[in-house]
DNA sequence: CCAATATAAATCGCACACGATTTAATCGCA
DNA sequence: TGCGATTAAATCGTGTGCGATTTATATTGG
Protein backbone atom coordinates (compact mmCIF):
# COMPACT_ATOMS: atom_id res chain seq x y z
CA UNK A 1 0.00 0.00 0.00
CA UNK A 2 1.07 3.35 -0.96
CA UNK A 3 -0.64 5.51 1.60
CA UNK A 4 -3.79 5.95 3.92
CA UNK A 5 -6.69 6.32 2.49
CA UNK A 6 -8.09 9.87 3.23
CA UNK A 7 -10.95 9.62 5.89
CA UNK A 8 -14.22 9.70 4.62
CA UNK A 9 -16.66 11.90 5.78
CA UNK A 10 -19.57 9.94 7.29
CA UNK A 11 -16.78 8.73 9.49
CA UNK A 12 -15.77 12.37 10.50
CA UNK A 13 -17.56 13.64 14.11
CA UNK A 14 -16.42 16.91 13.22
CA UNK A 15 -19.03 16.54 9.91
CA UNK A 16 -20.92 15.59 11.62
CA UNK A 17 -21.49 18.30 13.83
CA UNK A 18 -20.62 20.63 10.96
CA UNK A 19 -23.60 19.17 9.18
CA UNK A 20 -25.79 19.10 11.67
CA UNK A 21 -25.11 22.54 12.55
CA UNK A 22 -25.97 23.80 9.02
CA UNK A 23 -29.46 21.71 9.15
CA UNK A 24 -30.50 23.60 12.75
CA UNK A 25 -28.96 26.77 10.87
CA UNK A 26 -31.48 26.06 8.27
CA UNK A 27 -34.67 25.15 10.61
CA UNK A 28 -33.95 28.08 12.31
CA UNK A 29 -33.98 30.32 9.91
CA UNK A 30 -37.26 29.52 8.78
CA UNK A 31 -38.87 29.70 12.35
CA UNK A 32 -36.74 33.25 12.94
CA UNK A 33 -37.07 35.16 9.92
CA UNK A 34 -40.40 36.49 10.03
CA UNK A 35 -39.49 37.79 13.51
CA UNK A 36 -36.65 39.22 11.85
CA UNK A 37 -34.30 37.34 14.20
CA UNK A 38 -30.98 35.15 12.70
CA UNK A 39 -29.91 32.45 15.16
CA UNK A 40 -26.93 34.31 16.79
CA UNK A 41 -28.77 37.21 17.07
CA UNK A 42 -31.55 34.62 18.92
CA UNK A 43 -28.62 33.37 21.13
CA UNK A 44 -28.00 36.52 21.70
CA UNK A 45 -31.44 37.67 22.73
CA UNK A 46 -32.03 34.68 25.33
CA UNK A 47 -28.03 35.02 26.90
CA UNK A 48 -29.91 38.61 27.99
CA UNK A 49 -33.15 37.54 29.11
CA UNK A 50 -31.01 35.19 31.78
CA UNK A 51 -28.70 38.03 32.34
CA UNK A 52 -29.72 41.42 31.79
CA UNK A 53 -26.60 44.38 31.33
CA UNK A 54 -24.30 41.83 30.17
CA UNK A 55 -20.50 43.35 28.72
CA UNK A 56 -19.61 42.28 25.75
CA UNK A 57 -17.05 40.14 27.10
CA UNK A 58 -19.37 38.02 29.26
CA UNK A 59 -21.64 37.69 26.31
CA UNK A 60 -18.56 36.27 24.46
CA UNK A 61 -17.91 34.04 27.00
CA UNK A 62 -21.43 32.70 27.14
CA UNK A 63 -22.15 32.13 23.42
CA UNK A 64 -18.53 31.29 22.63
CA UNK A 65 -17.79 34.80 20.16
CA UNK A 66 -15.75 37.58 20.55
CA UNK A 67 -16.22 41.44 20.09
CA UNK A 68 -15.21 41.29 16.73
CA UNK A 69 -18.56 38.98 15.80
CA UNK A 70 -20.43 40.33 18.69
CA UNK A 71 -19.91 44.15 18.34
CA UNK A 72 -21.82 43.63 14.75
CA UNK A 73 -24.21 41.76 15.53
CA UNK A 74 -25.12 44.08 18.71
CA UNK A 75 -25.29 46.82 16.98
CA UNK A 76 -28.08 45.18 14.37
CA UNK A 77 -29.85 44.09 17.34
CA UNK A 78 -29.75 48.01 18.28
CA UNK A 79 -30.82 49.25 15.26
CA UNK A 80 -33.53 46.86 15.43
CA UNK A 81 -34.87 48.41 18.61
CA UNK A 82 -34.16 45.28 20.36
CA UNK A 83 -31.30 46.13 22.90
CA UNK A 84 -29.60 49.38 24.33
CA UNK A 85 -26.03 50.06 24.44
CA UNK A 86 -24.28 52.09 27.31
CA UNK A 87 -20.37 52.46 28.64
CA UNK A 88 -20.40 51.29 32.36
CA UNK A 89 -19.37 54.04 34.35
CA UNK A 90 -17.54 52.14 36.55
CA UNK A 91 -14.79 51.46 33.46
CA UNK A 92 -15.48 53.59 30.80
CA UNK A 93 -14.20 50.45 28.61
CA UNK A 94 -17.42 48.11 29.20
CA UNK A 95 -20.17 48.06 27.02
CA UNK A 96 -22.79 46.88 29.08
CA UNK A 97 -26.10 45.11 26.92
CA UNK A 98 -29.86 45.49 27.71
CA UNK A 99 -32.76 44.35 26.43
CA UNK A 100 -35.12 46.74 25.73
CA UNK A 101 -38.81 46.89 26.09
CA UNK A 102 -39.56 45.83 22.92
CA UNK A 103 -36.42 42.74 23.46
CA UNK A 104 -38.30 41.69 26.48
CA UNK A 105 -41.70 41.83 24.80
CA UNK A 106 -40.07 39.80 21.89
CA UNK A 107 -39.57 37.43 24.15
CA UNK A 108 -43.26 36.25 24.64
CA UNK A 109 -43.39 35.69 20.60
CA UNK A 110 -39.90 33.38 20.91
CA UNK A 111 -42.22 30.61 23.15
CA UNK A 112 -43.36 28.65 20.40
CA UNK A 113 -39.44 28.34 19.13
CA UNK A 114 -38.13 25.51 21.46
CA UNK A 115 -41.25 23.06 20.60
CA UNK A 116 -41.41 23.89 17.06
CA UNK A 117 -37.22 22.43 17.25
CA UNK A 118 -38.03 19.44 19.53
CA UNK A 119 -40.78 18.35 17.07
CA UNK A 120 -38.52 18.64 14.08
CA UNK A 121 -35.52 17.47 16.09
CA UNK A 122 -37.92 13.96 17.11
CA UNK A 123 -35.44 12.35 19.69
CA UNK A 124 -35.78 11.15 23.15
CA UNK A 125 -35.12 12.95 26.01
CA UNK A 126 -32.73 11.05 26.73
CA UNK A 127 -30.58 10.90 23.28
CA UNK A 128 -31.08 14.95 23.67
CA UNK A 129 -29.46 14.83 26.83
CA UNK A 130 -26.94 12.72 25.99
CA UNK A 131 -26.03 14.13 23.03
CA UNK A 132 -25.43 17.51 24.64
CA UNK A 133 -23.44 15.83 27.57
CA UNK A 134 -21.08 14.45 25.18
CA UNK A 135 -21.14 17.67 23.25
CA UNK A 136 -20.40 19.87 26.18
CA UNK A 137 -17.56 17.87 26.86
CA UNK A 138 -16.38 17.50 23.51
CA UNK A 139 -16.28 21.75 22.91
CA UNK A 140 -14.31 21.86 26.73
CA UNK A 141 -11.23 19.07 25.35
CA UNK A 142 -11.52 20.91 21.95
CA UNK A 143 -11.24 24.71 23.77
CA UNK A 144 -8.82 23.47 25.98
CA UNK A 145 -5.50 23.66 23.58
CA UNK A 146 -6.78 27.62 22.50
CA UNK B 1 -46.82 32.59 37.52
CA UNK B 2 -46.68 34.89 34.13
CA UNK B 3 -45.32 33.01 31.33
CA UNK B 4 -42.88 30.84 31.09
CA UNK B 5 -38.98 31.47 31.38
CA UNK B 6 -37.16 31.76 28.24
CA UNK B 7 -34.95 28.58 27.63
CA UNK B 8 -31.58 28.44 29.04
CA UNK B 9 -28.65 28.01 26.25
CA UNK B 10 -27.13 25.29 28.81
CA UNK B 11 -30.01 23.05 27.97
CA UNK B 12 -30.73 23.40 24.26
CA UNK B 13 -29.30 20.76 21.89
CA UNK B 14 -28.99 23.65 19.25
CA UNK B 15 -26.49 25.75 21.17
CA UNK B 16 -24.66 23.03 22.02
CA UNK B 17 -24.15 21.51 18.13
CA UNK B 18 -23.75 25.22 17.17
CA UNK B 19 -21.00 25.55 20.02
CA UNK B 20 -19.20 22.66 19.36
CA UNK B 21 -18.87 23.55 16.00
CA UNK B 22 -17.23 26.88 16.40
CA UNK B 23 -14.79 24.99 18.63
CA UNK B 24 -13.85 22.33 15.41
CA UNK B 25 -13.96 25.22 13.18
CA UNK B 26 -11.02 27.29 15.02
CA UNK B 27 -9.34 23.74 16.05
CA UNK B 28 -9.12 23.14 12.28
CA UNK B 29 -8.13 26.66 11.63
CA UNK B 30 -4.91 26.48 13.08
CA UNK B 31 -4.65 22.88 11.40
CA UNK B 32 -5.20 24.30 7.94
CA UNK B 33 -3.91 27.70 8.07
CA UNK B 34 -0.47 26.57 6.84
CA UNK B 35 -1.46 24.59 4.07
CA UNK B 36 -4.12 27.72 3.17
CA UNK B 37 -7.12 25.77 3.49
CA UNK B 38 -10.26 26.51 5.56
CA UNK B 39 -12.37 23.70 6.69
CA UNK B 40 -15.41 23.94 3.93
CA UNK B 41 -12.63 23.90 1.62
CA UNK B 42 -10.81 20.41 3.52
CA UNK B 43 -13.99 18.60 3.22
CA UNK B 44 -14.27 19.44 -0.75
CA UNK B 45 -11.32 18.09 -0.97
CA UNK B 46 -11.68 14.88 0.83
CA UNK B 47 -15.07 14.25 -1.05
CA UNK B 48 -13.07 14.60 -4.34
CA UNK B 49 -10.53 12.68 -3.27
CA UNK B 50 -13.44 9.90 -2.74
CA UNK B 51 -14.63 10.35 -6.20
CA UNK B 52 -13.17 12.55 -8.51
CA UNK B 53 -14.93 14.20 -11.35
CA UNK B 54 -17.93 14.83 -9.49
CA UNK B 55 -20.83 17.48 -10.65
CA UNK B 56 -21.20 20.83 -8.07
CA UNK B 57 -24.85 19.28 -7.31
CA UNK B 58 -23.28 15.94 -6.51
CA UNK B 59 -20.73 17.53 -4.47
CA UNK B 60 -23.32 19.90 -2.50
CA UNK B 61 -25.53 16.75 -1.87
CA UNK B 62 -22.28 15.14 0.30
CA UNK B 63 -21.53 18.42 1.85
CA UNK B 64 -25.08 20.04 2.21
CA UNK B 65 -24.24 23.03 0.52
CA UNK B 66 -26.15 24.15 -2.54
CA UNK B 67 -24.06 26.18 -5.41
CA UNK B 68 -24.19 29.43 -3.97
CA UNK B 69 -22.07 27.95 -1.77
CA UNK B 70 -19.96 25.70 -3.33
CA UNK B 71 -19.47 27.66 -6.65
CA UNK B 72 -17.10 30.30 -4.92
CA UNK B 73 -15.73 27.85 -2.99
CA UNK B 74 -14.57 25.79 -5.41
CA UNK B 75 -13.11 28.90 -7.99
CA UNK B 76 -11.02 29.20 -4.70
CA UNK B 77 -9.94 26.29 -4.30
CA UNK B 78 -9.55 26.75 -8.34
CA UNK B 79 -7.40 30.10 -8.40
CA UNK B 80 -5.08 27.74 -5.42
CA UNK B 81 -4.42 25.09 -7.72
CA UNK B 82 -5.75 22.22 -6.49
CA UNK B 83 -8.65 21.32 -8.54
CA UNK B 84 -10.19 21.85 -12.22
CA UNK B 85 -13.37 22.90 -13.44
CA UNK B 86 -14.93 21.66 -16.68
CA UNK B 87 -18.28 21.58 -18.06
CA UNK B 88 -19.72 18.04 -18.71
CA UNK B 89 -19.63 17.35 -22.65
CA UNK B 90 -23.05 15.53 -22.85
CA UNK B 91 -24.84 17.92 -20.35
CA UNK B 92 -23.30 21.65 -20.35
CA UNK B 93 -25.22 22.78 -17.61
CA UNK B 94 -22.81 20.36 -15.51
CA UNK B 95 -19.79 21.23 -13.67
CA UNK B 96 -17.84 18.93 -12.66
CA UNK B 97 -14.43 19.25 -10.82
CA UNK B 98 -11.61 16.87 -10.29
CA UNK B 99 -8.48 16.92 -8.23
CA UNK B 100 -5.11 18.27 -9.79
CA UNK B 101 -1.78 16.85 -9.40
CA UNK B 102 -1.28 19.45 -6.56
CA UNK B 103 -4.80 19.03 -5.21
CA UNK B 104 -3.93 14.92 -4.81
CA UNK B 105 -0.18 15.78 -3.40
CA UNK B 106 -1.92 18.17 -0.74
CA UNK B 107 -3.56 14.87 0.60
CA UNK B 108 -0.38 13.52 2.32
CA UNK B 109 -0.18 16.82 3.98
CA UNK B 110 -3.74 16.10 5.08
CA UNK B 111 -3.08 12.43 6.41
CA UNK B 112 -1.91 14.44 9.66
CA UNK B 113 -4.75 16.23 10.50
CA UNK B 114 -6.98 13.42 11.77
CA UNK B 115 -5.12 12.30 14.32
CA UNK B 116 -4.31 16.03 15.67
CA UNK B 117 -8.13 16.01 15.89
CA UNK B 118 -8.73 12.94 17.56
CA UNK B 119 -6.40 14.15 20.01
CA UNK B 120 -8.55 17.63 20.78
CA UNK B 121 -11.55 15.64 20.62
CA UNK B 122 -9.76 13.31 23.90
CA UNK B 123 -13.20 11.08 23.48
CA UNK B 124 -13.35 7.40 23.32
CA UNK B 125 -14.14 4.96 20.12
CA UNK B 126 -17.61 4.66 21.74
CA UNK B 127 -18.62 8.06 22.67
CA UNK B 128 -17.34 9.24 19.25
CA UNK B 129 -19.71 6.83 17.38
CA UNK B 130 -22.46 7.24 19.70
CA UNK B 131 -22.15 10.93 18.69
CA UNK B 132 -22.03 10.23 14.79
CA UNK B 133 -24.97 8.08 15.27
CA UNK B 134 -26.90 10.60 16.94
CA UNK B 135 -26.08 13.61 14.97
CA UNK B 136 -26.80 11.88 11.63
CA UNK B 137 -30.44 10.64 13.11
CA UNK B 138 -30.65 14.61 14.20
CA UNK B 139 -29.32 15.92 10.84
CA UNK B 140 -31.67 13.96 9.13
CA UNK B 141 -34.86 14.52 10.93
CA UNK B 142 -34.15 18.43 10.65
CA UNK B 143 -33.77 18.02 7.06
CA UNK B 144 -36.47 15.95 6.57
CA UNK B 145 -39.16 19.36 6.86
CA UNK B 146 -37.40 21.06 3.71
C1' DC C 1 -40.57 21.33 -34.23
C1' DC C 2 -40.84 24.52 -30.75
C1' DA C 3 -42.52 27.14 -26.99
C1' DA C 4 -43.25 26.26 -21.96
C1' DT C 5 -41.01 24.14 -18.28
C1' DA C 6 -37.38 22.33 -15.63
C1' DT C 7 -32.72 22.00 -14.12
C1' DA C 8 -27.58 23.28 -13.06
C1' DA C 9 -24.57 26.91 -11.94
C1' DA C 10 -23.69 31.29 -11.07
C1' DT C 11 -24.65 35.84 -9.09
C1' DC C 12 -26.10 39.10 -5.50
C1' DG C 13 -26.93 40.90 -0.87
C1' DC C 14 -26.68 40.20 3.96
C1' DA C 15 -25.06 38.32 8.32
C1' DC C 16 -21.98 35.77 10.60
C1' DA C 17 -16.93 33.99 12.35
C1' DC C 18 -12.36 35.00 13.06
C1' DG C 19 -7.30 36.53 12.70
C1' DA C 20 -5.08 40.79 12.99
C1' DT C 21 -4.92 45.41 14.17
C1' DT C 22 -6.43 49.79 16.29
C1' DT C 23 -8.34 52.86 19.81
C1' DA C 24 -9.44 54.07 24.29
C1' DA C 25 -9.35 53.35 29.14
C1' DT C 26 -7.32 51.24 33.19
C1' DC C 27 -3.69 49.09 35.88
C1' DG C 28 0.79 48.16 37.89
C1' DC C 29 4.56 49.38 39.90
C1' DA C 30 8.97 51.54 40.08
C1' DT D 1 3.13 60.23 39.89
C1' DG D 2 3.78 58.68 35.48
C1' DC D 3 4.48 55.56 31.85
C1' DG D 4 4.67 50.95 29.92
C1' DA D 5 1.73 46.92 29.93
C1' DT D 6 -2.86 45.21 29.94
C1' DT D 7 -7.61 45.06 28.85
C1' DA D 8 -12.31 46.00 26.36
C1' DA D 9 -14.41 47.14 22.16
C1' DA D 10 -14.27 48.27 17.73
C1' DT D 11 -12.57 47.94 12.99
C1' DC D 12 -10.96 45.60 8.80
C1' DG D 13 -10.40 41.89 5.36
C1' DT D 14 -11.51 37.21 3.89
C1' DG D 15 -14.41 33.22 3.51
C1' DT D 16 -18.40 31.04 4.31
C1' DG D 17 -23.94 30.03 4.31
C1' DC D 18 -28.18 31.02 2.34
C1' DG D 19 -32.58 33.21 0.26
C1' DA D 20 -33.63 35.09 -4.02
C1' DT D 21 -32.76 35.83 -8.64
C1' DT D 22 -30.46 35.19 -13.18
C1' DT D 23 -28.33 32.75 -17.05
C1' DA D 24 -27.60 28.94 -19.84
C1' DT D 25 -28.81 24.46 -21.23
C1' DA D 26 -31.90 20.49 -21.58
C1' DT D 27 -36.44 18.32 -21.61
C1' DT D 28 -41.14 17.73 -22.87
C1' DG D 29 -45.78 18.09 -24.41
C1' DG D 30 -48.66 19.81 -28.12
Amino acid sequence: METNDPARLDDMLCFAVYSTGLAFNRLYKRLLDQLGLTYPQYIAILALAQKDGQSVSELGDQLFLESNTLTPLIKRLEAAGLVSRRRDSADERVVRVDLTERGRALLADLQCVPEEVAKAAGITLDQLHAMQDGLAALRTNLRAGE
